[in-house]
RNA sequence: GGUCCCGUGGUGUAGCGGUUUAACAUGCUGCCCUGUCAAGGCAGAGAUCGCGGGUUCGAAUCCCGUCGGGACCGCCA
């Protein structure tokens, strides 16, 4: 090794020692006679003094600059009375700069590395590998590094095994869009990168595994978001002869022990809450709810349905909300709101300030009701003085769009929430299938392999829509962390769901015939769930996007701006996968 | 596919139709400085204001297009 130590293990025991450490200058304060240099390495930062003495050496010490690469070889000595640094881990000692060695100079960086400033996001990731020289980000990927370790040791102690599957698989059309691989030895057909390893947790069920897990990769070709990467991290995991309560009680315990081993944060509320997926839809107005905060949506449907306002009683539902203490905002705020749920397709936002009385002292249309109508709102929403309430009309699907994403904005404005609070929870009882008004036809909530309630397969033939589905979902402060459901291990419930949401026959053997072929080979009752990575990272992290979480993160349009990437390819290239590009040129 | 925000010396910002010779901070270069730690002091270099077009006597500033980044809608079984 060229060097003896590592910056953030030096203290007050090597006070003495002649040792040699090997870094990047962090920074530097040349005092003429005297020079310092912050070294830094992975592990931390001391600080290099030259000595005059050593002529050579305090000559290099006062060429060197940000981020050049050297090594120091010199005598560990306590800092002079009163020049410590109790700001710094190695503050009370110094390394004297007896032989220094400029390993690698460094032109400027195109931005700071030893502190925190606001950089263009384009530049972090073009420059990527200087963004990952910044403390936070060693930070947040070492937490990354943490968590995945807990996963596989924990995992490993409960007799899981960690199975790597296939990253060249078959194309999926009815989940996302696939990113597809053409195939060189068979022309014209593809592979598609997997969308997650579902498929083949299920048929390591049926190879008898019984406890599976994987640090997966998962593509998925859609448009990104601040948690949504087209290529992202999964803990895969799958048993066989488990039910729901399985499942759930041991990702509790796995999150709970992690979060208690890795973090200093607490949780809201422990055991972790359950709710019906129904609950919190009428509740919060969404399936992933943040619990950190109240702001329920109140459902006044009733109180207005008589009312002349036909914006209200022909509305499917009206639903509102009480945004504590924000009476006082300006007209214009509440125009920006109103501005915003039409994003959700909502018609307007209809508005009322509680005044001194406890009674409606302004509003955008209180006054076309009658008081008593007005009083009973105020009374169900539990208003209060200086409280605003805020009302959508509409189908309930626009309804709970709107009014969860307000809730979420004005909480996000107004509301100074602890970031060290997780208010995890489950959501189970979903439906197993949805409507699709556009192909007329359901589609599976959760993916195909889904096993509907026990209870609730006699209705798949009578009402499909009230068919409960063994799903649940691990939320945790407004974000779906985990989702994962009871699995069909019969061919003929297996073949059942297909028909319903309309796959032919042929087309699901072309697609899925090694699934059914499978379950006719002794496949046991399983389930499972998979869990992102890194967005459980970046809650850790206390981050907001999990490009902060992943070392080399795409951008919005899914190009790597450090590589370029997607680029062009050689016509040679092509003609080896029998490929024509046929883009419209201008 | 759509909506919104951003793009000005290396970096982060200000300037938003003429008082601009584009300002400030930081970084960078040089000089001075032996106890600093975001060291300090002095001097200096550094920007055709993302790109293209238009409006105007005059554009960093207004308009259109385009490229890049970001937030969101659609999309994400």
């Amino acid at each position: 090794m060229l060097k003896t130590h590592v910056c953030g293990d030096v203290n007050f025991d090597n006070i003495g020692d002649v040792i040699t450490l090997a870094g990047w200058v962090h920074r530097r304060r040349d005092h003429g006679g005297l020079t310092f240099v912050d070294l830094r390495d992975r592990w931390g930062i001391v600080q290099v003094v030259s000595d005059p003495n050593y002529e050579k050496s305090h000559e290099i010490m006062t060429k060197l600059r940000s981020e050049y690469v050297v090594s120091v070889t010199g005598v560990v000595r306590a800092r002079p009375d009163g020049s410590s640094n109790p700001d710094m881990l190695t503050g009370e000692i110094e390394l004297v700069a007896q032989e220094v060695e400029i390993l690698n100079s460094s032109k400027t960086p195109p931005f700071d590395i030893n502190k925190f400033s606001k950089v263009d996001e384009s530049l972090r990731q073009k420059y990527r590998y200087l963004d990952l020289r910044r403390n936070h980000m060693l930070k947040n990927l070492s937490l990354r590094h943490d968590i995945v370790c807990f996963i596989r040791n924990k995992l490993s102690d409960y007799e899981f095994i960690e199975v790597e599957t296939p990253i060249l698989f078959k194309t999926t059309p009815e989940g996302a869009r696939d990113y597809l691989v053409p195939s060189r030895v068979h022309s014209g057909k593809f592979y598609a990168l997997p969308q997650s390893p579902q498929q083949l947790k299920q048929l390591l069920m049926v190879a008898g595994f019984e406890k599976y897990f994987q640090i997966a990769r998962c593509f998925r070709d859609e448009d990104q978001r601040g948690d949504r990467q087209p290529e992202f991290t999964q803990l895969d995991l799958e048993m066989a002869f488990v039910e729901r309560e399985d499942i759930l009680n041991l990702m509790e315990a796995l999150v709970v022990d992690m979060v208690s081993d890795l973090t200093d944060m607490k949780f809201q509320e422990k055991p972790w809450p359950r709710f019906t997926s129904e609950e919190v839809l009428s509740r919060f107005g969404t399936d992933k709810p943040d619990l950190r905060f109240g702001m329920e949506l109140v459902d006044v449907t009733e109180l207005v349905s008589d009312s002349d306002l036909r914006i209200f009683s022909e509305a499917e539902v009206v639903k509102g909300i009480r945004a504590e203490k924000c009476g006082s905002f300006s007209r214009k705020q509440i125009d920006s709101l109103t501005e915003f749920v039409r994003n959700y397709g909502a018609g307007g936002l209809a508005w009322a300030i509680i005044g001194d009385d406890g009674t409606i002292s302004r509003s955008s249309f209180m006054k076309h009701l009658q008081i008593e109508i007005q009083n009973d709102i105020v009374k169900k929403m539990e208003g209060l003085t200086g409280d605003l309430l805020l009302f959508v009309a509409s189908s309930k699907e626009i309804v709970h769009e709107s009014l969860s994403n307000l809730r979420l904005k004005i909480s996000n404005e107004t509301l100074d929430l602890d970031p060290n609070i997780l208010s995890f929870c489950w959501v189970i009882d979903f439906p197993l299938f949805n409507w699709n008004h556009e192909e007329n036809r359901w589609d599976p909530s959760h993916h195909l392999f889904t096993s509907p309630m026990i209870e609730d397969i006699p209705l798949l033939d009578r009402k499909p829509g009230e068919a409960r589905g063994s799903q649940y979902d691990m939320v945790c402060n407004g974000y779906e962390m985990a989702g994962g459901s009871i699995r069909i291990h019969e061919r003929e419930l297996q073949k059942k769901i297909f028909d319903l949401i309309g796959l032919e026959e042929k087309v699901a053997l072309e697609r899925f015939g090694h699934m059914l072929e499978a379950f006719e080979y002794g496949t046991p009752p399983h389930g499972g769930i998979a869990l992102g990575i890194d967005r459980l990272a970046m809650l850790l992290a206390k981050e907001k996007n999990i490009r902060e979480v992943i070392a080399f993160p795409k951008s919005q349009q899914a190009s790597d701006l450090m590589v370029g990437a997607p680029s062009d390819v050689d016509l040679d290239q092509l003609s080896d996968l029998n490929i024509q590009l046929s883009l419209n040129k201008e």
